[in-house]
Formats: C-alpha cells, sequence, structure tokens
DNA sequence: AAGGCGATGTTTTTT
DNA sequence: ACATCGCCTT
C-alpha cells in the first residue's frame, strides 16, 4: 500500500449499504458524556468543538464520524476529515474502525492537509500546469534550489542566506500569497528581490514539474478559485466535513476548508485556543476565535471534564493559562478528589537538575510512600528547546537509565537516508537533477567544481538533464582522470537500476532472475548488509520470499540493497570510523527493511515524500525526552519540567520577535506541559546553565508566579549533592521567603561563596567513598568483562579507552568525547564493533 | 580534489 | 559547546 490509493476516492465505491448502517444500534453513544453527546449528535451545519485537554475529543470525534454512518447522513466516501499528522489520521482511522467493525474500508477521504491536496492536485495537476506525476521536494532540495536562485541573481548568499528566504516564501504560502498578491508592504522583503525570487522559484519548480509542502495547499486553492466547476464536484462530494487540531491551521488552510464547506456548510472544527502553540510556523489562532463569524449560526460547543489529570494539575494549569488574554474560555473540571499538588524545585545548574530528575525517576520507578511502582514508559520530561535535552541524555546514560528521545532529527531528513533516497529516485528517474546532483560525488567520483560546472554547462547548452548531459561527456571522453571512469561506471549502474526498477513497475511478477540477468555477481552484491549469520541468510530469505512477503516485494528491496552497495554508498559508512557511522548504517538497514511494505521503488519514494514520521514501538521500557511541541496530544502518568527559567522558557528569541503574543503562545505550551501529566508533574529550574558554552544565570520564569499557590508544594532542594553536608548548610539559609520560588530557590544561599566552594570539592571528588564501598559489593556479583586499556566502542561518544573500572561502570577516555563514566553493557568493544557495523 | 581550519550562528516542527 | 559552512591549504 502506498498510501497514495487514489481509485477509491474517485470511483464512488461504497462498501457499505445505507440501510445495513441505519439498522445497528449505537452504543458508542452511550459511552459518552452530555457535552461530548451533543457534539457528536450535532451533526448538521458549523459546529465549533473546543475540547481541553484530556477531555475526549478524539473520542467525541470518532463517535461523531460513526454517526454520521450509522445515521446514513454520510457514506464513508462523503466525509472529509482532516487532521495535521498522518499520526492522528492513522489514530482516528483506527478508532472509527474498532467503533463500527470493518465498515470504514473506505474512507479515503480521511488524512493530513497534505495528503488530501496531493490527492487532489494529482487529479487537476494539468490545470496548474503541472503534469500528474509531479514529485514533493523537501525543505533540503527547496533550499538547494533557492542557493541556486539566489547566486544567479547575483545576491550576496552570506547576508541573504537561502533559508532566510525559504521561510520568507513558506510564511507567504501559509498565508495563502501567491508571488502577485504578495502586499507592496512586503516588498523590501529579502533585500527588494524577495518577490522576484519567490516567482523565479515558482518558475523553477514548474520546468522541474515539482512542488513543495506549501504548493500543496496553494495550488488547490488556487484550482479551486479558478475552476469553480472542480470546486463544486468536490463540494457536493465532500458533504459533511470535520477538522481536528482547528487552532493550528493557516490561512490558507481556512481558505481551503472554507470554500469546501461554503455550499453545504457542515463543518466540525475541533480544537482549543490554549493549545495554539504553532504560530512560529503559521497557524493563525484567530482563525479558531473567529469561528462563529466565519460561520454563522455555528454552535459552539464545550469539552470541560477531563479525564486525564488530578485536581491540582488542572488548577496549576488554569491558573498559568488564565493570565493570557482574548481567550474563548473554559474551565476544566474533573470528578478525581484527590491528586498530589504539583511539585516545584529548585537547583543550583543544569546539571544538578538533570541529576535529581533522574534519580526521582529511579524512585517513582521503584515505588514511593506516595506513589506506587511506575513504568518508566509513565514518565516524560518535556523541555522547552531541543537542546536541553542533552542534559538528560548524558545523565541518563551515565547512570544507564533507559530513555528514547522524540522527535529529534527526523529519519528521512537523516543525512544517510537521503543520500540513500537520492540514489533511489535516480534508479526510478534518472533525469531528477537533484537527486544527480546530490549524489554524483557522493562517494567521491573525482568530480570537483569545475567538472560539476561542466556537466551544468553541457546541460544547459543542450537542454539536457544533468545525467544526460553527463553522459554525453563521458561519450566525447571530457571528463579528466578518476573522474572519467568513476563517472561512467556511476552512469551505467544508474542505467541498469532504471532498467530493472522500469520492469518492475511494469510487471509486478517480475522474477528474481531479473536482477541476476542485469547485474552479474549481485549474488554477493549486497554484503554491507547480509545478517551476520550468513549461513542461514539463504534458508531464511527463501522462506520469506515464500511466505508473508510476497514474491514481487523481494525484487525491489534486492534493488535497494544492490544500488546502495554497487553505488558504494554503502561502503562509505563501513569504511567510516566515526561515532556515527554504526547509527547510520543502521539507518539504512531501516530504510531498506522499510521498503517492504511498499510494491515498488516509486511507491515508497511518494510516500516518503508526505509521511515523515518514525515512531517506532519499543519492547524495553523507557523514560521519553522530548520537547513540549512533540508532547501535544499525549499523555504521562509523571511529568518533568524543567528549564523553567525566563530566558528559557518563556523563551526571550520568541519575546523579543513576537512581544506580547510570543509571550502567550509561551504560555500556552506551559499549559500543555503541565495537562500532559495525569499524576504527577514536577516543575524545576535552575539558577545557573551553560548556554552556548557560556555560563549564564537566569530567574526562574515569570511562569511559576502564576501558578497558584495553593496547588504547588515546594520541595527542599536536593542536599545530596556532595556527600550530605550540602543539605545542612542549605537548611540554614531556609524559611522565610515569601514568593513561591524564594521557598524553591534560596539564592542567596547557593551564591554565597560557602556554597561555591562546597561545589567544587563536591566536583573534584564526586562522592569517592560510598561509591568505592559499592563497588566491592558489585564487583564480586557483576564482574566486567572489560580490562583496562580496552579499546571500547559507545554508540554516542564512539571510540575510548578503558581508563577505570568500578563494577559494573567503567570510566571511558573517548577518543572524541572525553573522560565519561559509562555503565558497562553500553559499550562493546572496538574489535567487535569493527567486525560488526551495527 | 579533498581534507583541515577558522568564522559563524544557533527555538519550537509538520507536511 | 558545538556543529556547520566556506575558504584555504596541500
Amino acid at each position: 500500500m502506498t498510501g497514495f490509493d487514489e481509485s477509491d476516492a474517485f470511483e464512488a465505491a461504497v462498501p457499505l449499504s445505507r440501510r445495513a448502517m441505519a439498522a445497528r444500534p449505537a452504543p458508542y453513544l452511550d459511552d459518552l458524556n452530555p457535552a461530548q453527546r451533543a457534539a457528536v449528535e450535532a451533526l448538521d451545519g458549523p459546529v465549533l468543538m473546543l475540547a481541553g485537554a484530556g477531555t475526549g475529543k478524539t473520542k467525541a470525534l470518532t463517535a461523531r464520524i460513526a454517526h454520521l454512518l450509522t445515521t446514513a447522513r454520510a457514506r464513508p466516501n462523503e466525509i472529509l476529515a482532516v487532521t495535521f499528522t498522518n499520526k492522528a489520521a492513522r489514530e482516528m482511522k483506527e478508532r472509527v474502525g474498532r467503533l463500527l467493525g470493518e465498515a470504514v474500508e473506505g474512507m479515503p477521504w480521511m488524512g493530513t492537509f497534505h495528503s488530501i491536496s496531493v490527492k487532489i492536485l494529482r487529479r487537476h495537476a494539468e490545470l496548474v500546469g503541472l503534469k500528474s506525476n509531479f514529485t514533493i521536494l523537501d525543505t533540503d532540495d527547496q533550499i538547494r534550489l533557492m542557493k541556486q536562485l539566489i547566486v544567479a541573481a547575483n545576491i550576496d548568499e552570506k547576508r541573504w542566506p537561502a533559508r532566510m528566504l525559504a521561510g520568507l516564501i513558506d510564511g507567504w504560502k501559509n498565508r495563502a500569497l501567491t508571488p502577485q498578491k504578495v502586499p507592496n508592504s512586503e516588498a523590501a522583503a529579502f533585500n527588494h528581490r524577495g518577490t522576484e525570487l519567490y516567482e523565479q522559484y515558482q518558475e523553477r519548480l514548474k520546468t522541474l514539474n515539482a512542488v513543495d509542502f506549501g504548493d500543496l495547499l496553494l495550488h488547490v486553492l488556487t484550482i479551486f478559485q479558478a475552476h469553480p466547476d472542480v470546486l463544486a464536484q468536490y463540494q457536493r462530494w465532500l458533504r459533511y466535513i470535520l477538522v481536528d487540531e482547528y487552532q493550528d491551521t493557516n490561512v490558507a488552510q481556512y481558505l481551503w476548508l472554507r470554500l469546501l464547506a461554503q455550499a453545504h456548510h457542515n463543518i466540525c472544527c475541533v480544537g482549543d485556543d490554549d493549545q495554539s502553540i504553532y504560530g512560529w510556523r503559521g497557524a493563525e489562532v484567530g482563525n479558531i476565535l473567529r469561528f462563529e463569524k466565519d460561520f454563522p449560526g455555528a454552535k459552539v460547543i464545550r469539552l470541560e471534564q477531563n479525564y486525564r489529570s488530578t485536581p491540582h494539575i488542572l488548577a496549576a494549569a488554569s491558573g498559568v493559562i488564565s493570565a493570557n488574554a482574548g481567550r474563548l474560555g473554559k474551565t476544566l473540571w474533573t470528578e478525581v478528589e484527590d491528586g498530589h499538588k504539583v511539585r516545584l524545585i529548585g537547583h543550583w545548574d543544569g546539571e544538578e537538575e538533570a541529576r535529581w530528575i533522574g534519580e526521582e525517576v529511579e524512585r517513582l520507578q521503584k515505588g514511593t510512600r506516595d506513589f506506587k511502582r511506575m513504568s518508566l514508559n509513565d514518565m516524560a520530561i518535556l523541555v522547552r528547546a531541543s537542546h536541553q535535552m542533552r542534559a538528560f541524555e548524558d545523565r541518563f546514560l551515565t547512570i544507564g537509565l533507559p530513555y528514547r528521545v522524540i522527535g529529534g532529527p527526523r529519519f528521512y531528513e537523516r543525512l544517510e537516508v537521503r543520500d540513500a533516497m537520492a540514489y533511489f529516485r535516480l534508479a526510478v528517474n534518472p533525469d531528477d537533477n537533484l537527486a544527480f546532483e546530490r549524489v554524483v560525488n557522493t562517494p567521491k567520483r573525482g568530480l570537483g567544481e569545475k567538472g560539476m560546472q561542466e556537466i551544468y554547462q553541457t546541460a544547459r547548452a543542450g537542454r539536457l538533464s544533468l545525467f544526460d548531459a553527463a553522459r554525453l561527456m563521458t561519450v566525447r571522453g571530457e571528463f579528466k582522470g578518476k573522474a572519467a571512469n568513476a563517472v561512467r561506471s556511476f552512469l551505467d549502474a544508474i542505467d541498469r537500476w532504471n532498467e530493472v526498477a522500469s520492469s518492475r513497475r511494469r510487471s509486478a511478477a517480475a522474477d528474481v532472475t531479473d536482477v541476476r540477468r542485469i547485474v552479474p555477481g549481485s549474488d554477493e552484491a549486497f554484503t554491507a548488509f547480509e545478517p551476520e549469520e550468513t549461513v542461514d541468510a539463504g534458508s531464511a530469505s527463501d522462506e520469506q520470499a515464500l511466505s508473508d512477503a510476497p514474491a514481487s516485494d523481494y525484487d525491489h528491496v534486492r534493488l535497494a540493497e544492490l544500488i546502495l552497495d554497487e553505488s558504494g554508498y554503502a561502503a562509505i559508512w563501513q569504511q567510516d570510523k566515526t561515532p556515527e557511522a554504526p547509527g547510520r548504517l543502521e539507518n539504512l538497514k531501516s530504510l531498506i527493511e522499510g521498503l517492504e511494505e511498499f510494491d515498488n521503488l516509486q511507491g515508497f519514494l511518494e510516500h516518503v515524500a508526505l509521511i515523515m514520521d518514525n515512531d517506532s514501538v519499543d519492547a524495553v521500557e523507557k523514560v521519553s525526552i522530548m520537547t513540549l511541541h512533540a508532547a501535544k496530544g499525549l499523555e504521562f502518568p509523571a511529568v518533568f519540567l524543567p528549564g523553567w527559567e525566563d530566558g528559557l522558557f518563556p523563551s526571550q528569541r520568541s519575546m523579543d520577535e513576537s512581544g506580547l503574543k510570543g509571550l502567550e503562545e509561551e504560555r500556552r505550551l506551559a499549559y500543555v506541559g503541565i495537562t500532559r501529566a495525569e499524576k504527577l508533574c514536577t516543575i524545576s529550574f535552575a539558577a545557573n546553565r551553560r548556554v552556548y558554552g557560556q555560563w549564564q544565570s537566569a530567574l526562574p520564569s515569570r511562569f511559576i508566579d502564576e501558578l497558584p499557590a495553593d496547588h504547588v508544594e515546594v520541595l527542599t532542594p536536593p542536599g545530596l549533592y556532595g556527600g550530605g553536608f550540602g543539605a545542612a548548610g542549605m537548611a540554614a539559609g531556609f524559611g522565610g521567603g515569601s514568593t513561591i520560588e524564594q521557598k524553591a530557590m534560596k539564592a542567596d544561599v547557593y551564591n554565597s561563596p560557602g556554597w561555591k566552594r562546597m561545589q567544587a570539592r563536591g566536583a573534584d571528588r564526586p562522592m569517592a567513598q560510598p561509591q568505592e564501598a559499592r563497588n566491592m559489593v558489585i564487583d564480586a556479583t557483576a564482574v566486567s568483562s572489560f580490562v583496562l586499556d580496552d579499546r571500547v566502542f559507545h554508540q554516542k561518544f564512539g571510540y575510548g579507552t578503558v581508563v577505570g573500572i568500578e563494577g559494573d561502570k567503567l570510566d571511558v577516555a573517548f577518543d572524541k568525547a572525553g573522560v565519561k563514566k559509562i555503565v558497562a553493557r553500553f559499550v562493546v568493544s572496538a574489535a567487535q564493533a569493527d567486525d560488526v557495523p551495527f
């Protein structure tokens, strides 16, 4: 399945008999509270469902879809259900499926704004001067393209970087502004050349038969506006519209929805203005605030009963958010009566904060007086900015606490994955210039600046693709030295892959012999990804070919392996001994594994362009670390919110750039953070933090002042640190503070010379005595297999030498990362790492 | 052509 | 601190 199964969307396949559905009872309604039920039953006309955090929004939304189907208001293919993420779309699909049994077969219009737009755009591409097989560029492609335009326009790329232009154009597209519609007031943008470059960029995209993400929406909008007949068709088709996370819509998405809804007005938008946290990428809270004006006669239904958090947590969240102006206003309440107050604690610095949270996580895992044992999966650390994650990663690594980072660099955005993808793109379409450009000299094929320029010139002169130009130059013998042979075999290889790939596309039943015939010796070809147990591999893959995986799947997966092997790309990372290399090989391996779900390379490439998520399910229990943004929609029994310091959170930059609006969005972020917690929410801040290598001190976040004191428990700072006498020192300074954060953090104590001296002493010999005593015990049972001077390899820190052993913990002097204390099971011997790439 | 070295700019993130 | 990038050297 490619995820672009368009046929059922347009051929009105109705897998469901209206009468059969209507006859079915509606058990899902019994399960709802009055507000949810009202939201589900108000099927006709515009509805705004204001759903606070944890109020059963998805439940109401899915029940509503079920209700539309059951009451025969709509057939599955007449409902347009839009979400922002693929994950949300998937979840909705699943839950509707669960409500209705298997009846949801055909809900072709459930998806993200972008995936639905692709579907429409492929159908009507010619109306905006595209072919229906247009390619979707990702951010990296866009930037490279713009860079070329900037250089060509003779603009100093230093002062006017491509990223800036990309941001500008993106902003315009979010606001549904085509180059012609950009207001004059913004003509000065980008050195007065902004609109000009925007226009050129769109031209280039058209010649490349490509679109970027913004175009997906914008082109559809253009089509709808310029072709009323097409619009009318979709309006007739999509009789009921549901929108999730409406507070995150931008102008283009709003217009898109309004056009589709204006005929029948059956639009139900679900959202929470207090959770609007994407203003910086074009979302307009105004959309949700204006809903009743935009859709006259709209019913507004508030979901306020919260099923997630304790009253203290809700009160803390509502105390913070009430400082915002211009809210639609909701009051969350819960039937739950008891629960722990929100905890607040101050620390000396960021490292201590990480240390304390690490210990706290371990304590919760074991269970405490107040809390019974908690799984690591039930705990999350939510940070404002991703660089804050490091302190936690470092700390958790050294104490051996399993963690998972959610978000971070997206799988498909990683260098090696993108390179591999470029190779696949070339195999499917050798004329893909952006892909060609990306990998023609990766691995090094002796092509430098000069060689590349010649290819460009030849291409321009003969109006050829880069691939054809390079081919012409090989025939003419215009490449010098190393390049001559390397480029020729590169081109030949692309030809072979392309032949396999196209034959695969023509006949799904192509057999394995195809590959063998075209590429002699391919049996041994893909050594890079052969598992070590090669002896078994033959029978294993035979078995696979016969059982779960259809025979046709085997080929393109094999082809992909072959491509990475023949191109020498896999070899780059096998030979690379930097710490990242094994991880990169691992990623390439999972890329190949991901291929198995698709019918062919092309299907995979299309899928990847839109679906950029990679939530791998993990059997191991782990504590989650993520940004507040990534946490939206999630919930955890225990949540840690570190780094509540002015400047960090609320972020200085946000306030500088967007003033009060920025501050309010930060406050909503705080609200989102607190409301992720079910049972226990712990907020913390540090007096000192290393920012860009510089020590900086900060004041506790202003949001801390907004926490209602009655619902907050102020914890005593650790003091365990440094062997116990810290606690005594601090206790002396405690006891008279008036504000909440003064109680949490007696800055004068921490700043006193005595405290600093103590810190220094502690840092020199951290807990020397107790550790050695403990190791004697550990040594007897858990014996490390490493000895001093062993060369070891660590997934994150790379290669290093063992310089100390304490039971299950090693002191390792890493070649790149310095000396670290590491739990032995997190390293392997270097020899082992050399033999086995992953 | 390719590797090494200093200047540079660092939120949040989806599609 | 740190990674990325462009320039400079070999």
